[in-house]
DNA sequence: CAAGCACTCAGGTGTTTCCCCGGCTGGACT
DNA sequence: AGTCCAGCCGGGGAAACACCTGAGTGCTTG
């Protein structure tokens, strides 16, 4: 049975030490090559071709994220572990977005990069739970703040706003409700000074917020 | 010191004498009522005035979902953990916007009752983790399927898509970016040509999808 | 070097918003 | 009975927008 291929990527050379004398008390792991930015990955990635890449964010040079998103350009097979002293949203955010498989902050419990090895194996995502837990609050927070404020607006408000945030004119909202376009341009005045919002992207958004139209 | 009052709302029988067993056996957990449906549930609020109540989503005549949302509007105090069958995200949603603090699966472990009570009673929100792995999946995914079309955009086109996103005019991005008028227009008719979008409302969710612009 | 592209700017035309004013109805709650 | 409010409709005008053609710069890439 193979092991799996790891490429190990940070500016300090103790930290890089440790975390190979970690991975390697892992079963099936074996760090094939180690580097101290991101652009020497971007070259080593060719000539080791490793299955995995465990990546800190912050480096001198080309950074984590960077990297990631140049590496996935140009060998997307190979998965990107991130590691990070941050659990800022923005972060995660972004690593995700430019490809990153897993997202571990550098104070997780040791048995968590087994975890999140495994977890990425086998085609997952895996997230430090701190950093799950602040996208899950995020979440749950945006619904919480929604209805609140959505019951604000009548029936036939919420029915021309949807429309509105869906991208139909005064005249197709007229045309479908069979309304005079007069009619449908007073709902949309009376939406804004409700609202406090004077453009039509400002009640997009705020239709989104409450949950009238998804993204 | 005092126990913590739950009430209990499902409508079968047997469901309900097993939970309030799972219940009577948590320490500091006292079941103070049982319900069958919302209704009886709006008046037992009253005499009973738990801190807590546990509540099947499915039941006769109010279900689950109304009945939190009434609940949450007369005595907003009182929490409400909701008990389902299904992980259906929409009834996530719908349990969290109307005020819920938990959402337990059926099949959950039972130890997880007694976590998602202190959770709850900590002041926290709790989601079983079948469910918040669905959320945590969605959100990932929607990060993922971002950059790719959005980096068919120039720098200049995503900068000026977010500040229409935001809510500026085309005069004022051009006196924040220091532009003509007619430039900042034309950057706009590149990206509604390029994205085949027609209405700025277009621009909005486009750019809300691929995170130019947050909620 | 030529081609391509991002970026800049302009003139012009028709449409759509936004906001002001006004008035009329019917149902609900006091 | 009176008031409040959602809902309906209109005129009119300034501003913003959508769509068009055309054009000059500078950088990159084959």
């Amino acid at each position: 049975m193979n092991k799996v291929q790891v490429l190990l990527v940070d500016d300090h050379t103790l930290v890089r030490a440790g975390l190979r004398k970690l991975l390697e008390s892992i079963p099936d792991v074996e760090v094939v090559g180690e580097c101290s930015d991101g652009l020497e990955l971007l070259t080593m990635a060719q000539t080791q071709a490793p299955q995995l890449v465990l990546m800190d964010i912050a480096m001198p040079g080309l950074n984590g994220l960077e990297a990631t998103a140049r590496l996935a350009k140009q060998w997307p097979a190979i998965r990107v572990l991130i590691l990070s002293m941050h659990q800022n949203e923005e972060y995660v955010r972004q690593a995700l977005r430019h490809g990153a498989v897993a997202y571990l902050l550098k104070d997780a419990a040791p048995m968590e990069l087994e975890l999140a090895l495994r977890t990425v194996l086998a085609g997952g995502t895996y997230l430090s739970p701190a950093v799950s837990k602040g996208v899950l609050n995020d979440y749950v927070q945006r619904l919480r703040s929604e209805d609140l404020d959505a019951d604000a607006l009548t029936p036939r408000q919420r029915e021309v706003l949807q429309l509105i945030a869906e991208g139909s004119s005064s005249k197709e909202i007229a045309r479908r409700l069979e309304l005079s376009v007069k009619t449908v341009e007073t709902h949309r005045s009376q939406l804004m000074k409700q609202l406090g919002i004077h453009e039509v992207t400002g009640l997009v958004r705020y239709a989104m917020r409450v949950g009238l139209v998804r993204l």
